[in-house]
DNA sequence: GTGATCCGGTACTCGATAGTTCCATAAGGG
DNA sequence: CCCTTATGGAACTATCGAGTACCGGATCAC
């Protein structure tokens, strides 16, 4: 990506600051209030800035919400290897859980589910702003565990990627329930329970039918 | 409950086709345009009736779309009972899946979570309207599926509750991914062999025992 | 009939807010 | 210095829509 073309040389440049400091200000009023709740004059008292400023960046409230989301991303995700499937698939899935429960995020998500209906913009923005990302993690995960004979080879990925996030979106969204290590550790245990391989005989890893958890 | 005190005894009565039509017309149009989306002009367009029959029934618009929403109920979920686990689950699932990717609470319910995080009274409509019954048949069904020995005695409900319907809201918030008979068999599988009881000796022969603690 | 309340429909009030404009001033390049 | 664009802040415009008021007419009880 080149710098953009469009830039004025010359005059005042723009605060850089001002940039960050909008599309932060922009993203906690949603989580507050809403997409359509929020107001871009509470946006400027936030940041610090004049409306005009903001006005100057984004051409309507549409396109500072569309920005402030796509400006959402996670940190990046470090791919747990310690050479068990059971430990790397909870690693992520508390991480997870943490990430929901307590961040920006999870304050987030509810109120842009609704606009995501009407905004397929915003709706592929939000997935692959930073749902993508922990959802190759997991396949990762999930491809390793197969390899090492802990999952069965036919696993459905896309079904088993949507158990381990519906209940804990599911909990957030809609039932009120816990987002807590139970949820990580359980959704775990189920996916390799539930995906484990027909025989538990095969091959390598030479796991016994006797578990201990 | 009793006739209500404050009826009108003199004058014309209400029409009561309006009152219904109020209600069918505010819940289409906050599955087209959203809880602050829609415009009551549109629902009394929608509806066949003035304005001021609008608010004669409902003080405001918080409150009429409050009343659309308790009067959505599920029609009774008759809890199949096929004496087969597998079948039961998935039953109950297929209904649900078919449920939210073609009639009005699937699109409804995108709209109403944002709703529901700022409006607890909301919340609870939703939940106890036309999530609990749902719920409760697959607790029913869970519940016979430990007695038959086919689920592990302690098998976590709430987390059970949350991998059937999860996946399914997951899709139908978040991801867009397809709500179909393969999702609803697919999680009622994992659930069946993710809680399988840890001694297969039980019951009906298929396996064989391996081990007996 | 009489009186009360309803009906659908239209017109209105009025608060809220997106977006614009203007100001005095700051901060760049030449 | 000069020119240009940016700054925060305040004032302004224009739109939209909830809620109200009123219309002529309908429908109940008495």
């Amino acid at each position: 990506m080149q710098a953009k073309p469009d830039e004025p040389r010359i005059g005042r440049p723009r605060d850089a600051r001002a940039n960050q400091a909008i599309l932060r200000a922009t993203l906690e009023l949603i989580a507050e209030r809403g997409v359509h709740g929020f107001r871009t004059q509470d946006v400027a008292a936030r940041a610090g800035v004049g409306k005009g400023a903001i006005y100057r960046r984004h051409r309507s409230k549409d396109d500072l919400v569309m920005a402030s989301v796509a400006a959402l991303v996670d940190e990046e995700i470090v791919i747990p290897d310690t050479g068990s499937t059971r430990a790397d698939l909870a690693a992520l899935m508390r991480e997870a859980v943490e990430l929901y429960r307590s961040s920006l995020p999870g304050r987030l998500m509810p109120n842009l589910v609704s606009a995501m209906t009407e905004r397929p913009d915003l709706a592929q923005a939000v997935r692959e702003g930073f749902l993508i990302r922990r959802r190759s993690a997991l396949t990762e995960v999930l491809r390793r565990g197969v390899e090492r004979g802990d999952l069965r080879r036919d696993v459905d990925l896309e079904l088993a990627l949507d158990v381990l996030g519906g209940p804990l979106f599911y909990r957030l969204l809609i039932t009120g329930g816990p987002l807590d290590e139970q949820l990580a550790e359980g959704v775990t245990e189920l996916i390799l329970r539930g995906f484990a391989p027909n025989k538990p005989s095969r091959a390598k890893g030479a796991r016994k039918a006797k578990e201990h958890s």
